[in-house]
DNA sequence: CCTCATAGACAGACCTGTATGTATTTGCAA
DNA sequence: TTGCAAATACATACAGGTCTGTCTATGAGG
């Protein structure tokens, strides 16, 4: 027989998972795997038998499932933000239509059948301040923190005489939707939560110096 | 030696654990535990070993750890829904004001140094819908399913118009606060939330049929 | 030949749940 | 109050499984 073993592996999207690198494999199957089942209930034999792969090679690409899991959060830190950016830097948007668009990246995740919330809220859950990764606590706390400059400089061009607590009542309509979409499986939140933020946000813009921003 | 063995067990907050009954016991060691370290990461052994109990005591009042994470659960559920109550049904607030209450329950939680998030998002976070854990799962549904009818029972006095709207707008907020708090450790998103909340819902009111409910 | 990946056994630690036997507490009766 | 039996809790060993990470040996391709 020539066909090689791991022909048949498929990933949850239906794209071909043999056409990739042994370490992108791995990632793509751990992501998917992490991100459903949680990070603690699943192991690396999992991870591996899914991912067709050899334990030798895991571990040559990552040293530790820490490692693996340090990887896995920054990578969804990147997706994220792509997605926030492609959102918020559409051409002929306001500041303040800016700001609202990050609820319209939202949007197509909480439609996909495989949504689970925020994988980072996930992670906080299960490498809280008494776990003992360094490595992931501080990717998780690297997003946080990525997040919340991201919120800032979007609502830094309104010029609100308190925009830092702008930001975390934006924030929190943000990461609050997606408890709310999780719990409730309905998309109908991202539409409210985006009317909500721009109630909020047009009256504080009422009693700031620069109204004309608007 | 006529000291009894468990006479040193201490729980958090100092409080005599030995005075308890052992299945009380084992239900705040475990409930301090898996609040502290998430579920998953908290193993049989060392709730026996903390609470100071037998492995057999232990098997007798919970006949299996999916069982206590379940017991686990409701307890934090009753206490949070005892919290909301107490804030809500102070004498005399407003309609309105009733439902900015809730955002005062969440100041003390904030405010302590044990504060880990809401228990519950870290519960759908180790154990969501993949997971094989049927009672689990069901005590964390009736909490946001509960949560959800509490704020729709605050919202509907108001009488505004679109009430479901307003419903999931203020409970992202709600839990939003939860996870920026557990995020920044900065209780001050309460009031910047409380004033939110206060924003949308005065406006939400100005296109309702009786704002004189105001 | 040489590098890379595969395949699978293995060690040591940890997990849940059970079994066995001993000690302590409690309830009740005298 | 004292005595005793039943219920409850304690201590500990163990089985069977899973976990992470290491090791050895084999095969495929340039």
């Amino acid at each position: 027989m020539e066909t090689r073993g791991m022909l048949e592996f498929v990933d949850v999207e239906g794209q071909p998972l043999n056409a990739l690198a042994p370490r992108e494999r791995i990632l793509k199957t751990a992501s998917d795997l992490f991100y459903r089942f949680s990070i603690h209930s699943v192991g690396i034999d999992r991870i591996i038998a899914e991912s067709g792969v050899a334990k030798m090679t895991f571990y040559k690409h990552f040293p530790s499932k820490a490692d693996l899991i340090a990887t896995y959060l920054r990578y969804k830190t990147d997706t994220w933000f792509q997605m926030l950016a492609t959102s918020t830097e559409r051409a002929g948007l306001s500041p303040l239509e800016r700001v609202l668009a990050i609820f319209d990246a939202l949007e197509e995740p909480f439609r996909a059948p495989s949504f689970r919330g925020c994988p980072f809220v996930k992670g906080l859950a299960e490498f809280g301040p008494e776990a003992n990764s360094p490595d992931v606590q501080a990717t998780i706390a690297a997003y946080f923190k990525g997040l919340h400059g991201f919120a800032a400089s979007l609502i830094e061009p309104l010029a609100l005489s308190k925009p830092e607590r702008a930001v975390i009542q934006i924030l929190s309509l943000f990461q609050g939707a997606m408890v709310i979409a999780q719990s409730t499986r309905d998309p109908a939140i991202v539409e409210a939560n985006r009317d909500a933020a721009r109630v909020l946000l047009e009256d504080a813009l009422i009693t700031s110096p620069e109204p004309e921003l608007r």
